[in-house]
DNA sequence: GTCAATAAGATTGTTGACAATCCTACAACC
DNA sequence: GGTTGTAGGATTGTCAACAATCTTATTGAC
């Protein structure tokens, strides 16, 4: 049973991610009450547990906005994603139960390959990603590392889109994470972090030139 | 100005770091409201600021403790601070303006080795490490990699004394912060990067042995 | 003697009102 | 014309009371 601010939380934190609420734009605690009919107490707890998570901004005596990126700060959050993927895709490929995941992995990237066969599917394609991302962040035993991934990848989700449009990046993906599980397979830790790390920092590079380009319009 | 829920936590932490409250010690919204001569509102955002950053853990409807860290969650801990302090070491490194960096630095590591040769004064020495990497960290571009480094730092601080006793690890420290300035001097990230490593590897090993070691008592 | 149910007290969660601060629009002045 | 100062409204910050939940102590049954 999710508490009353972590409800109002994950439906604001919805509409952020999908979008509905834009980057920038202002957050009342008194509307937001008004809306899921409660005071403005658990919504103002409901803010500061999105700020945690990145996805909301509070300025003091100013109130919340979206959280608004620019490019230096997405690359900023991915050259943190690369140093903690690293880390996690690690210690996953040293765990004595590794074994257990390699099923849902191979499936997984399996299915990744698939879609990533027809340009088409490019959002099914980063939602896949995704999964495969909390696949693994989810089988961590480092519990403080989980808390600190999870909103990481849901900061960089709405960028990642952005990178993966080229059928050779879509490609050169696949590969990273096919190189992962033999990694995980052989139970060769540096090997895993290697390729996660060169992952992500594809991903980084790719998102970012994108936002270049984006911006110059 | 800090804001009243900021000056409020910022007392607690004092509190916390220094061991006035021990870990695990019960904390009740109504007595630090009654102390503060606050209401509890305040009271719970200082909790909440807490929580955020390791100090406190809350238990819904259960109030708040200070944390208490077992064996293996101070060692997570020290995991992500390996990664996180590479990546780090590695952005000063290859930031352009390093060399502004290098006085403050080299006289702090100076001072370093000054202590490390009197086993009396170990917190003295805990402390000037812990400066350095506020220096380090404070130089740091990435600001959301600080505002992850700091919290991680600071829970990490009561742990760091322990496993600093022995002359010889505060010898094997000492070469590692000298040759992290090396490394920052060539601008040679790779190398920053494998020091701040293997210094925050050897702090994490000696503190888990420690405490194994108390624990066994 | 141990365990379970229950009731009293203590503590957190929520609410609505009040206080302090900030933003906007408008006017006076240089 | 542009800048500064000043109301008015809007919004966040704080408070104290009430509701919901948890903890603890006691009682009773087995």
């Amino acid at each position: 049973m999710l508490s009353l601010p972590e409800q109002i939380a994950a439906q604001l934190a919805a509409r952020i991610i999908a979008g509905t609420d834009a980057p920038g734009q202002r957050i009342m605690e008194q509307a937001l009450a008004a809306e899921f009919k409660v005071s403005r107490g658990p919504v103002r707890e409901a803010l500061r547990l999105l700020e945690k998570d990145g996805l909301v901004t509070i300025l003091p005596r100013r109130g919340a906005q979206v959280t608004k990126l620019s490019i230096p700060e997405v690359r900023e959050i991915f050259d943190i994603r690369i140093a903690l993927n690293g880390l996690r895709d690690r210690s996953i490929a040293e765990d004595p139960e590794r074994l257990k995941l390699l099923p849902a992995l191979e499936a997984g990237v399996a299915e990744l390959a698939r879609l990533a066969r027809n340009a088409r599917h490019n959002n099914e394609y980063v939602e896949q990603v995704f999964q495969l991302n909390r696949t693994l962040t989810g089988a961590l035993r480092n519990a403080r590392l989980r808390a600190m991934l999870d909103p990481l990848a849901q900061q960089t989700l709405r960028y990642s889109r952005l990178g993966l449009a080229s059928e050779l990046r879509r490609r050169q993906s696949v590969k990273h994470w096919q190189e992962l599980i033999k990694a995980v397979r052989d139970g060769d830790g540096e090997r895993a972090q290697r390729a996660a790390e060169a992952r992500v920092r594809a991903s980084r590079d790719e998102a970012v030139k994108k936002l270049r380009e984006l911006a110059d319009c």
